[in-house]
DNA sequence: AGCACGCCGACT
DNA sequence: GTCGGCGTGCTC
């Protein structure tokens, strides 16, 4: 007897020989260890069993089985399988993605691991008594919670469309209750940086034990303990997670709810799976055949289009909680003000004057710059010479705190030279401007005001992000300058004032996305400001006040900013209208790259004519040493996405097969962000 | 993805 | 004379 063992490596499967003593044992979804080329032990996943020897290789034996019972469930299987195929990456890293680590022990280790019968659950009291029932919809959220449930009686998936602050969350721990109440289980995704001990709290306190939360960061044992948790007869009825956690088993799952919907964090980058959880929760509930709400302040293009065609049910909250009014939006002109010579560093004289006001009267300020580091780049006053990054294509960011220069793409850190090896002049000068300078401008311009910085440096760890919030928001420090990070999601009650340095960099980059993004977090950032009462005050500096997409975000006009935009994408062929794969073929020989994805291109072309642009350099076209070429495919919505694979993987391999294509990686982005 | 095998520089 | 640098080849 043979079985198909799915590894943790980016291969479909491999076949192993299932000794005579353990054919009982081993069956599809039970876990067992296996040897690996020289003297590697991998924990793999019985795919089946059958009586094919493979041809032309040694067969290994099995050497252990791990589970008396299956831990991947076919509800699953058939979920990584729809990964896979759609996301076009082997099966073993969807197996990666999909178990936690403590469940694939890749040493010894997994020899040592005893047999797991049960999966033994411990007896928590499951009827706890739920303590917050303090919860009553107003009659705005009754209405919505209404609208929800109806729209859900023809649709499987809503959008819910609510401004910051309009009690988005009470209306899904009703929907979740009533969810619970039926029997059924309920996933609540949310990006990782959104899922604090705040929101955490909040659902505890109704839903108690019947809660578990899945996190990233948590340790291995205390995701083993939810994954088996919820493979047991007794597990979580709601599961609270980021996006790994729609790989979890469940049973009975009747709703999914995605929580800042148009958040880009739900799209794994890097590694393979690059799947997009919020599109494969859809998926995954229609399996169960559960109902999917989207909610969001700024809706996706995507997720809107598919609302306004009908195909997604929609439902608005306009209202802010307790009524509260949107913060105002006032442009300043920086174009205008660096040409009198106004700006003070990267303030205006008018955010500077609004600042001064909120300090006096002790409110607190949070300043937006998209850039973390002091400066983009330093330069050589004498000669231009930038400093690089070895490894990749792009220019070394300057931290000053620190005295080192890194790599925001690879992580390569060197520290400041002291002379320019192109001319040994000692004179540098620093281009553009990052959170690091917005901070020690403050203390330059801003005698007195205590500041806190927010972004991938000072908050690297979930504890580190947590402490800032929580000193900001008792009023430790007076303004918080970040990054993004400033944007997700955050309750302060005493912010009356956002800065938004500089709106133009967001707007100018290469990418089709750009004003959709843009919108996004600016409105995001903007609905910062003004809580508890007090209006809130956006300054939004640029140098294009006077632009459509300016106007747009200062007036709230999501519908006319998406209306514009729509039709360009329709007229360019973008998504929504049509799906984009990206293929990226990577090489440490940048004109041997050239010409294979000249060829690649080439045979693209004769299958997919001109839905094929490209080959490219991406922006960053060299990163950890390899170079990259891009080639974009623009695929029909209604074209068969079995048929487009199967031509893709066919091609794949007829490049790999050539000797002179040995080092070649190609691997897939399906619906880039 | 790892990890072993393999061929060239600075050390005892 | 050896330790070890990371280039590249392979995994049932």
């Amino acid at each position: 007897m043979f079985a198909d063992i799915t590894l943790p490596i980016p291969f479909d499967s491999f076949t192993y020989l299932v000794p005579p003593a353990m054919e009982a044992r081993v069956m599809r979804g039970c876990r067992v260890v296996v040897p690996l080329g020289k003297n590697k032990i991998y924990t793999g996943v019985v795919l089946n069993t059958h009586n094919h020897a493979p041809q032309g290789v040694e067969v290994k034996a099995i050497m252990k089985v791990l589970d008396e019972r299956p831990v991947v469930n076919e509800q699953q299987f058939k979920f990584w399988q729809w990964i896979a195929n759609y996301y076009l990456c082997p099966l073993g890293d969807v197996m990666k993605a999909g178990l936690p680590g403590a469940m694939k022990p890749t040493d010894e280790r997994a020899l040592k691991e005893s047999t797991r019968k049960r999966k033994g659950s411990k007896a928590t009291c499951h009827l706890s008594t739920v303590n917050c029932q303090l919860s009553i919809l107003n009659p705005v959220q009754q209405t919505a919670f209404n609208e929800i449930e109806t729209s859900f009686l023809d649709k499987n998936v809503t959008l819910l469309h609510g401004v910051t602050s309009s009690g988005k969350t009470e209306i899904y721990i009703h929907l979740i209750d009533k969810c619970l109440q039926q029997g059924k289980q309920v996933l609540y995704l949310l990006p990782e940086i959104a899922l604090t001990t705040q929101i955490t709290e909040r659902l505890r306190c109704y839903f108690g034990d019947k809660m578990g939360v899945y996190h990233s960061k948590f340790t291995d044992a205390q995701r083993l303990e939810v994954y088996q948790r919820q493979a047991s007869d007794q597990p979580y009825q709601l599961i609270l997670g980021v996006r790994s956690s729609i790989f979890l088993p469940f049973q009975q799952l009747g709703l999914v709810i995605v929580d800042e919907e148009h958040e880009q964090s739900y799209k794994q980058q890097e590694p393979a799976p690059r799947y997009h959880a919020r599109n494969a929760a859809i998926m995954l509930a229609q399996m169960f055949k559960a109902k999917t709400l989207l909610g969001t302040a700024t809706p996706s293009f995507e997720v809107y289009h598919w609302a306004h065609k009908n195909l997604y049910g929609y439902v608005q909250l306009t209202q802010r909680y307790r009524n509260m009014q949107l913060p105002t939006i006032e442009v300043v002109d920086t174009k205008e003000a660096k040409r009198k010579r106004l700006m003070k560093g990267v303030f205006s004289p008018r955010l500077i004057e609004v600042m001064k006001t909120a300090l006096e009267r002790k409110e607190q300020i949070i300043l937006f710059q998209n850039r973390r580091g002091f400066s983009s780049f330093i330069e050589c006053k004498t000669c231009g010479w930038v400093p690089r990054c070895p490894h990749c294509d792009v220019t070394l960011t300057l931290h000053k705190k620190t005295s080192t220069m890194t790599c925001h793409y690879c992580g390569y850190t060197t520290r400041i030279p002291e002379q320019c090896p192109a001319c040994e002049e000692k004179k540098f000068v620093d281009v553009g401007t990052g959170t690091e300078k917005v901070e020690e401008q403050i203390a330059q311009f801003f005698e007195g005001a205590t500041t806190l910085r927010m972004d991938l440096d000072t908050a690297t760890t979930r504890t580190q992000f947590e402490r800032i919030i929580s000193d900001f928001s008792a009023h430790k420090a007076d303004i918080l300058v970040g990054t993004q990070m400033v944007t997700k999601g955050l309750d302060f009650d005493h912010v009356s004032v956002v800065g938004i340095l500089d709106a133009d960099t967001m707007l100018n980059l290469p990418d089709f996305r750009s004003y959709e993004r843009t919108f996004q977090t600016l409105s995001q950032v903007a609905g910062r400001a003004g809580r508890n009462n007090t209006a809130g005050h956006v300054i939004l500096q640029t140098r294009s006040a006077d632009s459509d997409i300016i106007r747009q975000i200062t007036q709230n006009d999501y519908w006319q900013m998406f209306y514009t935009q729509m039709i360009e994408r329709q007229l360019f062929h973008y998504p929504p209208f049509v799906r984009l794969i990206y293929v990226y073929l990577r090489h440490k020989d940048d004109e041997l790259l050239e010409h294979l994805a000249d060829d690649m291109g080439t045979r693209l072309r004769a299958v997919f004519g001109d839905r094929v642009l490209g080959p490219d350099r991406p922006p960053v076209a060299r990163i950890h040493s390899l170079y990259i070429r891009k080639i974009m495919l623009k695929i029909e919505r209604r074209a068969n996405t079995d048929k487009v694979r199967q031509h893709l993987l066919s091609i794949q391999q007829q490049m790999l097969a050539m000797p002179i294509a040995k080092n070649l990686n190609i691997y897939y982005d399906v619906d880039p962000l």
